[in-house]
DNA sequence: CTGCTTGTTGCAAATCATTTGCAAGTGGCA
DNA sequence: TGCCACTTGCAAATGATTTGCAACAAGCAG
């Protein structure tokens, strides 16, 4: 099998980074293009801690961090994750990618996998169905000991 | 098929969990009583500020409902969830329960439902084998929208 | 190129969830 | 009955995130 979803790479330069700001009028600013510059060089979630701190000094404020994320996962430009402890944390999305898939972290060292297997859409939505829901969803994290950790 | 699990039902009286504490070394205290007594009488997963609302005025601090809590899991008597937003939540354990089991949340009202299926055994080993991960456990939870929000 | 309008930002203070230090209090066994 | 480790209240400390507000700047109009 190996439905084999997005890879973190690929996900546009800047400059359509940019684009798709200025499509949905937003402005291109300076804080804004750290931000997602920083992303686009990762292919894990970053907390907001993390991106704040790879931004270089004076770069922006980090109620800006905050706010930026706000507005990108709005737009549907990144997704919000939210693993064990600490804050959430937050994935580059490719155009048109809702982002919904799953991750696998090391309990020891924190290291992420990203994971390519889904919860049945049948048994979801036989979940929703019995229960009479509508629009359901699920949020799904795997957590273990890599390699190392063991 | 229905893997029934254990039904919020039962979960022994006062004395039964009083004894569990007390088998552990752990002193029986009015605090932990009220506090046992308000998840015992709730069937779905309380948040800290709702158990410490149920308390009548003085009968202790919100630190010492958040040490509980803390002593309550580490001992394996309750489980604690995450949701989408907001604190934790606290779900009373039988004796011997490991509490691993999922939630259907309405987006709407936040009303929820305990679910009976789980991820896949299989697939779950499948992923840990083939990232070489061990002890892996997953976290999963489902959010749409109950008949009354729809 | 200039001005204007509106979205943005920095800064500081406010919130919310949770934790911790410390001294005073108390279950439960000797 | 007493002792002592376990608990608790209180207040202050943390960590994550949000917000008010006035100063600013991106992008379009002219």
């Amino acid at each position: 099998m190996s439905v084999s979803h997005r890879h973190r790479t690929d996900l546009g330069g800047l400059p359509e980074l940019a684009e798709r700001l200025r499509r949905q009028s937003r402005k291109v600013t300076g804080p804004r293009q750290a931000i997602l510059d920083i992303l686009r060089r990762h292919r894990h979630p970053l907390s907001i801690r993390e991106i704040f701190g790879e931004l270089s000094r004076g770069d922006c404020d980090l109620a800006t961090v905050y706010r930026s994320m706000h507005l990108l996962e709005k737009m549907g430009m990144v997704k919000r994750f939210h693993f064990e402890r600490g804050g959430a944390r937050f994935e580059l999305l490719k155009e048109g990618d809702d982002g919904h898939h799953h991750h696998l972290v090391c309990r020891g060292c924190s290291q992420v996998v990203e994971i390519e297997d889904c919860f049945p859409l049948e048994l979801e939505k036989r979940i929703a169905r019995r229960n009479g829901f509508k629009s359901v969803t699920h949020r799904l994290e795997f957590f273990g000991l890599c390699p190392r950790c063991q």
